[in-house]
DNA sequence: GCCGTTTTCGGCCCGACTGTTTTCAGTCG
């Protein structure tokens, strides 16, 4: 684990223990916050400054002591002296749904309970009767929350989860009731990893869409049904709320379902500051007192823009609500560049012929692309040192040239490039020599073994290459794999430095399992001034599809469309291929 | 634990749902 997900899981556990203590939950939620921000970091938090520390928003005197504490020890001691008090089972009790802090904290000190064996084994007994408000209906939950427990798959990546609620959001959306139907929550901010899957919708028959709802076939379980929500478990073993609401609150509902938590907070504490209220039900005028009077018509709450507007802020992208500096820049009268969007992409620089690992011709994938109304393509096949995916030695690169060249002539209207997916070997060098580079229009280099290497070898490694004049782009910087495997770990910062200072491309391979770079390095390398590739790193017709995970990633790393490679015209692109180059060959 | 266009102390977003209760505590998003 990187040093930053190391200090942020001990704010996490700190947080934890703290709230089976029963402390401040004012103070939990702050410990929470540290945790999410140094999380995001792409600078080692241990080697930050106090003052660049205390200068985010949520960090205080007491979180910088705690940080330098563990960069000069390794250790909190606040930590130590919490996991001393509080047994190490009881944490994993908390992830039961329905089972909070305060009713851990009682099995804990009424019964003994010490971890889920210990609750299993009172449940069985009858034990867990003896605590308060701990009736049969609690008690029959609490062996289904264990149950849903063991057999969870815990966060699914959200190329599993954007399908299901689309094909979800169709469905109903067909049904005469349903006047509106969208997705919401994390799935619609594009985190790369959903926990479930909120739904939101207005009918004139609410009964009746929830009972459709509850009827799918899919449907494997319902956890609670009512008036506006029914929450149901899939087969899939995915947890799907449906909430109805009514159609001229929508925009207001949207926004409150959309999150994220921490932004929702924001967005409610500049309300109060303007003498307002904000609930899902819309934007109200407030009494001098704070409260809204009974049955009063909202300012706004139709759709999420006129909320916005009213409350001094032009309208804010769902990937961007995250409490990292959104309302400063979407306050009006602030200007900011131009995010990246799907209609933005035309090229694709990173793809795999059969002549590979992929299953296309030249000719398919280039047909594809057009197809798709690109006007650029790179065909990247792998180099030599990946034999399980029939790399290519020299002699087969120099044929592959010719038949990619070749292809010009079929699709006159296509920018064709040949290129190399070449390996970044363990010690930074590449895996074709300098000659044969040169002769290939364009480079990504990636890494693909050695991901488990030590840190300092790993830097190394990456910053050789991005220095390397005959690279583009580097490709998938990390390896890493979503709920996965971990990749490299890189001082994120440094490699950025690097490639503003070279001029190397980075890539956010669009892949749903990649998500390489991820959205708080693409914001980091974003800052810096870095150019960024957005590639399907396609091996199959469908991959093409991944592109809007790329963008989605990109756009909650706040990229302007003018830093973005795929965006470009034919010629700028081709001009920022040549220029690259310059002083080379 | 954090924070300040009334505050360096006293607040901290808001409502739905559930199950247990006779008015509400706990949990969730």
């Amino acid at each position: 684990m990187s040093t930053n997900g190391k200090v942020a899981a001990a704010f996490e556990e700190l947080a934890v223990l703290s709230e089976i203590l029963g402390e401040n939950a004012f103070k939990v939620n702050a410990l929470r916050r540290s945790a999410r921000t140094i999380e995001a970091l792409t600078s080692n938090v241990c080697e930050l400054e106090k003052s660049a520390l205390l200068a985010m928003d949520g960090v205080g005197a007491s979180t910088v002591a705690k940080i330098q504490e563990f960069a000069t020890s390794g250790t909190m001691e606040e930590l130590t002296g919490l996991r001393a008090r509080v047994p190490a089972g009881l944490t994993q009790l908390l992830q039961i749904q329905g089972l909070g802090p305060k009713t851990v904290r009682a099995m804990w000190t009424d019964l003994a309970i010490e971890d889920l064996a210990g609750l299993k084994t009172a449940i069985d007994t009858g034990a867990i009767a003896r605590l308060p408000r701990m009736g049969p209906k609690s008690v029959e939950n609490l062996k289904e929350g264990i149950a849903f427990l063991e057999q969870s798959r815990g966060r699914i990546r959200i190329g599993e989860a954007l399908p299901i609620a689309e094909a979800l959001v169709r469905d109903l959306g067909l049904l005469a009731c349903v006047q509106r139907i969208a997705y919401g929550g994390s799935l619609r901010r594009g985190r790369e990893t959903i926990g479930d899957i909120d739904i939101l919708a207005a009918s004139t028959d609410a009964p009746a869409l929830m009972e459709k709802f509850r009827g799918r076939e899919d449907v494997a379980k319902v956890l609670a049904t009512g008036e506006t929500k029914t929450s149901v478990l899939t087969k899939h073993g995915v947890q799907i709320d449906l909430r109805v609401v009514p159609l001229d609150r929508f925009g207001s509902a949207w926004l409150y379902f959309t999150g994220s938590t921490d932004h929702n907070i924001r967005l409610r504490e500049r309300a109060i500051a303007q003498g307002m209220r904000l609930n899902e039900y819309g934007l109200f005028h407030a009494a001098e007192d704070g409260t809204v009077a009974e049955g009063a018509l909202p300012v706004a709450s139709v759709e999420e823009s006129d909320i916005h507007a009213a409350l001094g802020l032009q309208w804010i992208p769902p990937t961007m609500r995250e409490d990292r500096g959104e309302f400063d820049a979407f306050a009006i009268g602030s200007v900011l560049p131009r995010i990246v969007v799907m209609e933005d992409i035309r090229a694709e620089l990173h793809c795999h012929t059969n002549a590979s690992d992929g299953k296309m011709t030249i000719d398919e994938i280039v047909a594809t692309a057009q197809s798709r109304g690109f006007h650029t393509i790179a065909i990247t096949d792998h180099s030599k040192g990946q034999a399980q995916a029939n790399g290519l030695d020299e002699a087969r690169v120099i044929t592959h040239i010719a038949a990619i060249h070749a292809a010009r002539a079929r699709f006159p209207a296509m920018q064709i490039w040949a290129g190399s997916e070449v390996d970044i070997l363990s010690d930074g060098t590449l895996d074709y020599d300098d000659e044969l580079l040169a002769k290939l229009d364009w480079v990504v280099a990636s890494p693909h073994a050695a991901l488990k290497q030590e840190s300092a070898l790993a830097n190394a490694r990456m910053l050789r290459a991005i220095a390397h004049p005959l690279v583009h782009v580097i490709g998938h910087p990390t390896g890493r794999v979503v709920n996965g495997r971990p990749g490299l770990e890189l001082a994120m910062d440094a490699l950025f430095g690097a490639a503003k200072k070279h001029n190397t491309a980075l890539e956010i391979n669009a892949q749903h399992l990649r998500l390489d770079l991820r959205d708080a390095d693409v914001r980091g390398a974003a800052t810096v001034g870095c150019m960024i590739a957005i590639d399907c790193d396609v091996h199959a017709t469908s991959d093409f599809d991944e592109l809007r995970y790329g963008v989605l990633t990109a756009q909650r790393g706040w990229l302007p469309a003018s830093q973005c490679l795929n965006a470009m015209d034919p010629k700028t692109l081709n001009a920022w291929r040549m220029q690259k180059r310059c002083g080379v060959g």
